[in-house]
DNA sequence: TGAATGATGCACT
DNA sequence: GTGCATCATTCAC
């Protein structure tokens, strides 16, 4: 929290962005964790160093982006779910109309195509990463990306101090979409937010 | 080999 | 507020 995420497009430059919400997920007794069944090959770099990358698909769909936080052996992960863009701004809206459109496969649907560029062209900038698959999407993430060391300066995607960042309030809160991990895990409050930035995602963001 | 299921976001009502 | 898109990963057989 209150670091900036770094993304370098080799053709466009780089994205840039403060982390304002994140999720805790912490060893493999936490249900709500992909480490719940152990060490697979998808979770794999969650048992790794810490400050690595962790990127996985969602319902499908979504990239995800997690911090591995703790030393090797131990699985444990920050998920990166809201981000406020400082700068790459119309990179970061090329890039959500581009996921958005490979999602969709308009099949040439150039009105359909048209109507999605408006709508992201009209999204506010501080709502274009306002959640976790927003966040894959605007700053270009895919899963295999995983592995990339995000405390290394030279990594295409990477994770730096925010001097400019002020003093902010954090908020904690339970943390989202775990309904299936049960008790008590679903209560843990290990979701942290800036307690009033327009960035974090809704509904809960103002919570 | 097969079936269930998400650490989500958008369109529509 | 509800439904749906869409598929890798996972576990059970």
């Amino acid at each position: 929290m209150g670091c900036r995420l770094i993304a370098e497009d080799p053709r466009h430059g780089p994205v840039t962005g403060r982390i304002v919400e994140v999720e805790a997920y912490i060893g493999e007794e936490d249900r709500a964790s992909h480490a719940r069944f152990g060490r697979t090959t998808r979770n794999a770099v969650m048992y790794g160093e810490p400050g690595l990358a962790y990127l996985y698909l969602v319902y499908g769909m979504h990239t995800c982006l997690n911090v591995v936080t703790e030393p090797s052996g131990r699985p444990t992960a920050v998920l990166i779910r809201a981000i406020e863009i400082l700068t790459g701004v119309e990179l970061a809206r090329a890039n959500r109309i581009a996921r958005e459109a490979a999602l969709k496969r308009f099949r040439g649907d150039a009105a359909a195509l048209a109507r999605v560029g408006a709508r992201i062209a009209a999204t506010p900038t501080e709502r274009l990463a306002s959640g976790p698959g927003l966040v894959g999407a605007a700053f270009g993430l895919d899963p295999t990306m995983t592995g990339l060391d995000l405390c290394d300066p030279d990594s295409p995607l990477r994770i730096e101090l925010d001097p400019g960042a002020g003093p902010v309030t954090v908020r904690v809160t339970p943390r989202v979409g775990i309904a299936y991990a049960g008790e008590p895990w679903t209560s843990r409050p290990w979701r942290l937010l800036v307690a009033g930035n327009r960035s974090v995602s809704a509904p809960t963001g103002s919570a």
